[in-house]
DNA sequence: CTGATGATGTTCT
DNA sequence: GAACATCATCAGA
């Protein structure tokens, strides 16, 4: 069953915790490509300077004034895109970035994406490697900014997150967030959610 | 295995 | 002009 818009609808570390084990399903060219969400991290709204829109929202950022369900796509780095869901009701600002998903589903076709080459023989650590990283599942996934930014996760007809059994709470690790040592007082908040002894949590 | 470095271009100041 | 919610690759141990 697909998420509706109530399960986003909440206070954005609910909905970060409870995106773990749900699966992320894009369908595409006539592939189906299933992730299960294995990591997630939480950004909050103007008391987290680790945030995008701590300071408002700008072009980039606009959507995450929607609705929850909405998706967020950002470029980073000049080469990549991280994936992230809009939480809480309209016009409350809260995001949640996907920094992992478990590959269930189109494996092969998410060799061929991440490696540009024929599927052939993948060593575990290359299946790893597939989507153990919030810009890697994005493109294991074939999934882009220019299609789905601003999309709706609720109702889009190729990508939606379907519900799955949730994780028992002594599996659920949260933690520091990763890589945003900029962010003076976000920096230790406990807002990234992972299940534990999971191989495709990031590093 | 670890840590360091370069790639690369959009966004914001 | 600097910063950046990252990744692949390489050197060293």
């Amino acid at each position: 069953m697909r998420m509706k818009r109530d399960f986003y609808q909440r206070n954005t570390i609910l909905v970060a915790r409870d995106l773990l084990g749900k699966n992320l399903v894009h369908r595409k060219n006539g592939i189906s490509y299933i992730g299960k969400i294995v990591e997630t991290e939480a950004y909050i709204n103007s008391q987290d300077d680790g945030a995008h829109f701590n300071k408002g929202l700008t072009d980039r950022t606009r959507i995450i004034d929607e609705a929850g369900g909405h998706i967020y796509i950002y470029n980073i780095y000049g080469m990549y895109q991280l994936f992230n869901i809009v939480a809480e009701e309209k016009h409350v600002h809260g995001a949640v970035l996907i920094r992992a998903v478990e590959p269930m589903e189109g494996i092969e076709a998410m060799y061929v994406n991440r490696y540009k080459k024929e599927y052939s023989d993948p060593t575990k650590k290359d299946i790893i490697n597939l989507t153990n990283g919030p810009a890697k599942f994005v493109m294991a996934m074939d999934i882009s900014k220019e299609e789905y930014y601003g999309g709706d996760l609720v109702d889009d007809k190729r990508i939606w997150v379907e519900d799955a059994e949730p994780i028992p709470k002594e599996y659920i690790v949260r933690s520091k967030r990763i890589n945003i040592d900029y962010a003076t007082k976000g920096k230790d908040y406990l807002l990234r959610f992972y299940i534990k002894d999971n191989p495709f949590v990031s590093k």
